[in-house]
DNA sequence: ACATAATTGTACAACGATGAACAAAAAGCA
DNA sequence: TGCTTTTTGTTCATCGTTGTACAATTATGT
């Protein structure tokens, strides 16, 4: 009846509480996934980050720097210092645009588009393999709160600048 | 081996499935909770990875370098850069053990048990605050999926070296 | 006991991410 | 039109993270 109450004392610790636990528990998983595809990666030459930026050139192709950026949750300079290397490497293009010259719009190049290929479907068995043993529905549960979680950070994100 | 022909005539993308999605979730809101993280710190002059030391140090007092190293996921040579920083702020104590002359043990300082609980109550806080929406069954769920990936990426980890 | 291997922490160079300052171009407004 | 503000991308200095090579210490095996 009261098994709270006796605990409560004790509750004043981070780990005792139960969605503190979860969360640390959802950033381990998500550092291991990470350093995991880096690993798996690696005989690509691609590293996360790069992965990152091509999957969302497969997907919105003439995309600009900025809309990417934003994308990636990341800073324009980010993309600055990433994307030519991209483009010596013959994965990318960038072609300006003609009616407004400042913004950049990016492509993926053949070449680009095959290693894409690759690199996604390393990263597709690695998830399937690790969440694998998750039915779909906790999966699809998951997601949900994971959005709702996005949801309220990017609002209070969004209320800042 | 090739279940990949299955998929070849329709043309499945990462993006189409559940899993992928769903992991896709969990990074964003991983990352994201983690810039929000670094705001609400600021103040402190505290950022993520000095307050996960910081946490570990608060449970588990008389950790070494190479311990903490490994419960935190990352090199060792990151310790040797980070701790010396919080030692110089007078909020780490490292002692050399008596035993094993290798090691270092580490330790907090009143300073730097005050300063931990208060970087505590914000990470708590904004916790709380970004699932507080989910129920806690929902919670222990996802920290059951978490462990369950954890525990494969670390076997799969420990059979590396 | 002695030589070899394994461990613990450090030093250093390389790379990614960030934020501020900047130039060019476009948009808004008088 | 002419001026200011906003947007877009770049540059740069700084910081965190990594991997490798290294020194000191301990453990192991013969």
């Amino acid at each position: 009846m009261n098994k709270k109450q006796v605990t409560a004392e004790h509750r004043h610790f981070p780990w005792d509480h139960p969605r503190f636990r979860s969360w640390i528990a959802v950033a381990r998983a998500c550092q291991l996934m990470q350093q995991t595809l880096t690993r798996r990666l690696a005989h690509l030459d691609v590293k996360p980050p790069h992965l990152d930026i091509l999957i969302n050139l497969y997907r919105f192709d003439g995309i600009t720097q900025q809309e990417l950026a934003h994308k990636l949750l990341v800073g324009r300079s980010n993309m600055s210092m990433l994307l030519p290397q991209l483009e010596q490497r013959g994965l990318i293009e960038r072609r300006g645009d003609a009616r407004d010259k400042r913004v950049l719009r990016l492509s993926l190049t053949p070449a680009g588009r095959t290693l894409t290929e690759q690199a996604m479907e390393i990263q597709t068995a690695l998830i399937e393999n690790s969440l694998g043993g998750a039915p779909i529905e906790d999966c699809m549960k998951i997601a949900a709160s994971m959005e709702r979680i996005i949801a309220a950070l990017l609002k209070e994100e969004g209320e800042l600048p």
